[in-house]
DNA sequence: AACACGGGGCA
DNA sequence: TGCCCAGTGTT
């Protein structure tokens, strides 16, 4: 048996009962492959319900608020993908009437559709032949040719890119295309896969060179930089608190947290304090300041090691441009803060 | 080509 | 700890 008749075998065996795999709808099919960029299936489940439970179609979507998008986006991160989401959304509604991209080209017109999702969508909606190559067929297809070039090089890019082309069957590219990426996933995992239990243990080039663990090769990425935050947590006497909206460039845009004072090391309380003054962020003359975690908090970005301190600001007088603290749950915030927040008695 | 962009899970 | 995850957009 060649390659694809093995792996689509192996996939009706072994395939998961998944949501999006009894649909055809684009717009789910998208949602699901936007909501899965980056993001384990058990992770993204739950967000693709609640998104269909409440956007059930493109006009729904097109008619929301970005806040409401990124409310419901909270938690699984890559905020763009929320953002970019919902402007294709009142893209396809404003200027395609509606009428959903049907082919690769169109769909990759799309804010958030890249090379991976146009091809998934045209090729799972549409019979499109287009090979996707995510983390999984990477990693399925260098240990199954033995393949060193690096996954995350443009030579890479091209070359595997162009190998799943040649090999995907014409006549079924929305199986193969789900099988590849399911073998991945399932089978060829990245630690300990199961190779005495693969289909393709006798020509498994990795297998036969015993290079298994070895393969994919990807060039190593810089190590994540520390940053020192400091959050000012007001509590005014009329039950308030102070929430901004971050804007501009860098993590989290467009979602909320407390007034951030970022320093280059570690705060102590008098330093904290000074900030604060020459920010203008403590004008009441009446306050308590009062650190809230001892320990430094290390929330973990890929790219960046955040040490959190939350610094409580009790004022005795009411807050002004504040927001009723019983309103914050309606903001989209950050894990981090949202973490916070749960655990604070407010 | 290199980097930024989240958060969770696993060995 | 380090690596990985149904990648994309910017510089």
């Amino acid at each position: 048996m060649n390659f694809s008749k093995t792996l689509i075998n192996w996939y009706s065996v072994n395939k998961r009962i998944l949501p999006w795999r009894e649909t055809t709808n684009p717009y789910c099919i998208w949602l699901s492959e936007i909501i899965l960029q980056q993001t384990q299936v058990k992770q993204g489940l739950p967000y693709y319900e609640a998104f269909l439970g409440k956007f059930p179609s493109v006009f729904h979507l097109a008619n929301a608020d970005e806040a409401q998008v990124l409310k419901l986006w909270q938690g699984l991160g890559y905020y763009s993908r929320a953002r970019n989401l919902h402007a294709a959304a009142k893209f396809i509604v404003n200027d395609l009437k509606g009428e959903f991209p049907n082919n690769y080209k169109d769909l990759l017109k799309l804010k958030g559709v890249g090379d991976y999702t146009a091809s998934a969508i045209s090729s799972i909606c549409f019979n499109e032949v287009a090979a996707v190559v995510d983390g999984n067929v990477y990693r399925a297809l260098s240990r199954y040719f033995g393949i060193d070039t690096p996954i995350n090089s443009s030579k890479g890019a091209k070359e595997f890119k162009l190998l799943a082309q040649e090999l995907i069957d014409a006549k079924q590219p929305a199986e193969f295309n789900q099988a590849i990426m399911e073998f991945g996933a399932m089978q060829c995992k990245p630690k300990n896969p199961d190779c005495s239990s693969c289909p393709f243990k006798d020509s498994c080039v990795a297998l036969q060179k015993n290079i298994v663990s070895e393969l994919p090769v990807k060039i190593k990425s810089a190590k994540a930089k520390k940053k020192y935050f400091n959050f000012l947590v007001f509590i005014s006497d009329d039950k308030k608190t102070v929430l901004e909206k971050r804007t501009g460039k860098g993590i989290w845009q467009n979602l909320y947290q407390f007034p951030l004072i970022e320093t280059k090391r570690e705060a102590n309380f008098e330093t904290l304090l000074e900030l604060a003054k020459k920010q203008d962020l403590l004008k009441s003359v009446n306050f308590e300041l009062t650190l809230y975690n001892k320990d430094t908090l290390v929330h973990k970005l890929s790219h960046q090691h955040l040490y959190t301190k939350f610094w409580i600001v009790k004022i005795n007088t009411n807050l002004e441009k504040g927001i009723l603290i019983d309103d914050i749950e309606n903001y989209a915030v950050p894990i981090l803060i949202g973490n916070f927040i749960e655990k604070f008695e407010f």
